[in-house]
DNA sequence: GGCTGTTTGTGCAGTGGCTGCAAGTTTGCA
DNA sequence: TGCAAACTTGCAGCCACTGCACAAACAGCC
């Protein structure tokens, strides 16, 4: 089981392969401007293969993580089970963003185009719908709640919406060292949740 | 300025003639299994000019109200500007419902189009970030913030998804008097915000 | 009632995302 | 080596959506 066999190794690179095409062209050209073709060309395939790994071609450039869920599940069941479920979502974001440094170019460069198109940011967050459902369920598990019950169901929503924010913020502000990290927003916004948004006073 | 002019009054019979069209041919076979064409068709008009009144065939189904943003920044501007911004917006929406009374028939149906497809709902909140947009800056004027500031940014997106959540909530039990209503519903999600998020205790 | 400028409706041709299908090609496995 | 399963590809096609040029309807004015 350890190894992984020549099928699948082909099979990951080529995605990478164009999902590296597909963010490259849209920042070279604008999304807008690229079309699955254009991709799919530069990638060395056919455009029908394109549609083999990706159902849309904001799929190319965003490239859904599909271990995320996983990961979530796992450090929800994982974390002390009375902790605030803010708290829990707080510190899995921040072990995400120790990965998002990885591959610190490629994410530059999506984060330039998602920039110039701020509606596939919110997209990507509800088409990540699955990713809420997850998010949702862990925490009734947790919880002892059924899965379709109101409160995590919230908690979920409000995570997402969280994290979105604070991406947001951050992407007005990019690469700057002396603006707030990525890090420091998503502690500013789950901190404003956590006590129930309570106003700030006033200037 | 009273008058309202033929012109003007054909238009909006137009748009609400194409709408009903749309609804009712979702309704009868599928959103998927209709065309643009057909939506046209049957509200007698050519297929060019439902794109002169729609940008997507989605809006169609959902008719976005442009009025709505400007009654919102009514409402928070006119509302007690030390009142909880999660109470202000409970509030609001508690009046827009009464609304929706009215065109009760048509509402239904889109409902059930809209419950084949939950995808349209997170799609119609989110290019709805307009809305969100809006939220945010009036919950920032009122505050004397500057208008990305995170508190109203965090409140506006917290509000968009708590509505969203007790309309998912809703949609699951329709139409069944014993069930709560969708009222009840948004003022469950909005006193979980209002404490923090804070767990209910394990049943 | 006519005249003129401004909207609104429509046909047409075209782009491009996306899909099903029926091959061909490559890999896994015995 | 030979067979089955998985992957790729070309093709034909659907359909949402757009730009353009022109016809029709309307508003305001004389």
């Amino acid at each position: 089981m350890g190894t992984e066999g020549l099928r699948d190794r082909k099979k990951r690179q080529t995605r990478t392969t164009l999902v590296r095409a597909a963010v490259e062209l849209a920042t070279e050209h604008g999304y807008d401007n690229i079309t699955t073709d254009d991709i799919a060309t530069r990638a060395g395939v056919s455009t029908r293969t394109f549609f083999n790994y990706f159902a849309t071609k904001e799929d190319a450039v965003l490239n859904p993580d599909p271990g995320a869920d996983d990961r979530i599940r796992a450090h929800i069941t994982t974390s002390p089970p009375d902790q605030h479920p803010l708290e829990t979502a707080r510190t899995f974001l921040h072990n995400e963003l120790t990965t998002i440094d990885h591959d610190h170019k490629l994410w530059l460069a999506r984060l330039s185009v998602i920039r110039e198109h701020p509606d596939m940011l919110n997209r990507a967050f509800l088409s990540g719908a699955a990713t809420e459902h997850t998010l949702a369920e862990a925490f009734a598990d947790r919880l002892g709640l059924p899965a379709d019950h109101t409160y995590p169901r919230t908690t979920a929503a409000t995570i997402t919406s969280a994290f979105r924010v604070a991406l947001t913020q951050w992407l007005r502000t990019p690469g700057d060292p002396t603006t707030p990290a990525l890090g420091d927003h998503i502690n500013e916004v789950f901190t404003l949740l956590t006590h129930g948004l309570t106003p700030p006073a006033r200037p």
